[in-house]
Order: C-alpha cells, then structure tokens, then sequence
DNA sequence: CCTACCGATCGGTAGG
DNA sequence: CCTACCGATCGGTAGG
C-alpha cells in the first residue's frame, strides 16, 4: 500500500503544479485560487481541503518545488581532476537541470518580494550545513591550487556567479547584441576561475 | 516660471514616492491605486489625471526612481591609478547610492515576474552605448593589466558582480553565520579582481 | 468517523 | 481634483 499513490496525493500534484505554474507565470496576488483550482480541475472549495490559504500554497509549491532537489545533488555528484574541471563539471550538471525549469528564478523573486525572504532563509539554514561539507572537500582536494578563501565566502561567490549569470541574462539579453551573449557563461565561469585560483602553480585551461 | 514646480508636478511627484515605496513593500498587484491614492493624499479619481492605469504608475516609478539615475554618473566619476583602485572606487559609489534606496531591488524583482523584463530591456538598449564607452577608457587605461575580455563581457561580469552581492546578500544572509557577511563584499570584489587581471605584471594589493 | 469534493454564496475590494 | 459608483472578481467558507 505504501507505494500506492492516493487519490489525494494526485490531487495534491496537480494543484501544485498547477500553482507552480501560475505563479511563475503571472506573479503571486497576480494569480488568484479559482485560477489555480481551474488549471488543477479541481473546485474552488475542494482547493481548500489541501491547503488552508493562499500562502500556504506558496510555501509547499516554493519547498517542494525547489531546484534546490537537483542543485545540491549536482554538486555532490560532481567530480573532477582539477578544480576547473570540478567547477565545469557543478555548473554544468546544476544548470542543465535549472534549465528544466524555465523561469524557476521567478519563484525567487516572488519570495523575495511577497514574503521578505522568510522561506529562502529557512531553506537556507537548512541547507548550509551539507553545502559546507562539500565545499570543504573541494578545498581539500584542490590545496595548491585556490586562493586562501574561508569556505562559506565561496560557497557565496559560487552561488552568486549562479545567480549573476542568470540576473545578467534576464536583465540585458533580449536586446543585446550578439556578442553579449555568446560564450557568456564560459567568460564568466573563467572570470570565476582566476579569481579562486591561486597561480602558479594552478594551470587553467588556456583561452 | 520655468523654475518653479507647478502644483501638478508636486502631486505627480507625491503619487510616484508613495507608489514607489508600497511597490517595494507590497509588490505590483498586492498595491492598489486605493492605497497611492491614500499615501499620496490623493483622491482615488485623482490619481487617474496623472496616470491612466496602474501599468503607466508603476513604468513612471521604474524608469524615474531607477539607480541607474546615479550608477552611471558614479562609473564616470570614478577614478583610480590602478585597475584595482578603479574598480573599488566605482563599486564604492555605487554601492553608496544605491544604500540611499534599501530593497530598491524590488522593483527590478516585480519588473521581471509581472513585466517579463519589457521596461528593463528597453532601458538598457538605451544606457549600453554610454556604458561601453566607460568600460572601453577603463580597458585602455589598464591594457597591461586586464585580460583580453570583450568589452560586453567586462560590462557583464561587472554588473553580475552587483548583482550577486546584493542577491545572496538578500538571499543567505539574515540566517547566516557572521562569517558569512563579514568583509563579504572584499572577498566577493577580490574575485572579481583577480578573475580580470593578468599577472604579472599586474599586481593587486595582498591580503 | 474519514478523505475528497460539490454548488453556492459570504463580506469586501479590485481597477477603472 | 472629488464623490459616487460600475461590473467582476478577490480569498475564504457554508452545509451536505
């Protein structure tokens, strides 16, 4: 019975994803809970037998749908020779599966603007003990090779680059021209990559 | 009679300033035209003589309320003998204009997810030849310093930096150990520094 | 006594 | 720049 999924667990999903949806779609007090119980096929009234209000809504779509779950995994699963090819490798695995989510960022900015960043902190001090371990390991294992830098501040700066790429191109890449765009994440990834690594003797790729 | 503020420019102003700061509380749809209105002192029909929705409310305040007002005076006044001292210089201006405005973010959060970027695409096509030209002077004033980047990419990596301070700042930061914010901006633009330079002959000062 | 959901409607408020 | 008001829709809840 255990695996069987319920006939509520269902309709739980399609509300989520429905919500989930509409959210990043049209903003928070943009979406209303008839859209979301309409998208869902679900009444109105039924909508509230899972959740209690609106809010909570929110909070189960941004906990449960949260790249978070793949981002975190990345990095642990990623392996690498170098430390460039240990950074290539995360970004490369972390931004594949953002990119399964177009627009996951919006969910952010939503949190950010609607609820003063009340979830994203809790998620964050939740998450930061595992993050520390693996950047901890990753000191290790490349020693003469970074900079002196303590291991939360670059935990920071790797988030950070995440989200200055992808700030950067919501922002400015519409109507920038060409060569704006082309090859950006590689410039910025090695801007990143010189600015960590100590020199010599820690050889980057040459470009 | 060119210098003086008509009676109608003051109210408009006063509508934008209220509209302004209940935008950055509340987001777009969690403010209404009542609650300007109110904070403007401003009758609700009032309010439609100077804008005829809330879209044309919320376009004034972004493109007139927008940092960009001071960021780009702050990289032409900056100056420096050394990439670095350039660097720091313009961060520092801006920075400090930009604290006049806590959570001004905000509204760059809300242009994003309500708008799709429409207002912040069409100011940066506008604001891109100046900023070229800047960073053009800054990268013949450091030829032997900087790596070969492009223009574009420098801009970018530039503002990305901006950007992720202020986002994980946001983000990570309330919860966060205190080693994660002391000195997190030094670290964080010391990255930067050394990710764009060449060395030697280029040094940048120890720490 | 449970989970899941219905059609209808509550008191207030939205942009205009 | 105001009072008065619109069609519609809001988040949430009623009894069954």
């Amino acid at each position: 019975m255990s695996e069987e999924i319920t006939r509520g667990e269902r309709t739980r999903q399609s509300i989520l994803l429905a919500a989930h949806d509409l959210f990043i779609q049209q903003g928070y007090h943009g979406t209303s809970m008839r859209q979301i119980a309409r998208e869902a096929s679900v009444a109105l009234g039924g909508l509230y037998n899972h959740f209690d209000s609106k809010e909570q809504v929110f909070e189960a779509v941004f906990f449960e749908f949260h790249p978070y779950h793949e981002v975190l995994p990345s990095m642990q699963a990623a392996r690498g020779e170098t430390l460039e090819s240990y950074v290539r490798n995360a970004l490369d695995r972390i931004l594949s599966a953002l990119q399964q989510r177009p627009n996951f960022m919006n969910l952010m900015f939503i949190e950010i603007v609607e609820f003063k960043s009340a979830h994203v902190n809790q998620l964050f001090s939740q998450l930061v003990p595992y993050e520390i371990e693996i950047i901890h390991q990753v000191q290790q294992d490349n020693q003469d090779c970074l900079r002196p830098i303590p291991p939360l501040m670059l935990l920071r700066a790797f988030f950070g680059l995440i989200f200055s790429y992808y700030l950067t191109e919501i922002v400015f890449s519409t109507q920038a021209p060409p060569e704006f765009r082309e090859d950006a994440l590689e410039y910025m990834v090695d801007i990143f990559l010189y600015g960590v690594s100590r020199e010599p003797p820690c050889e980057l790729s040459k470009r």
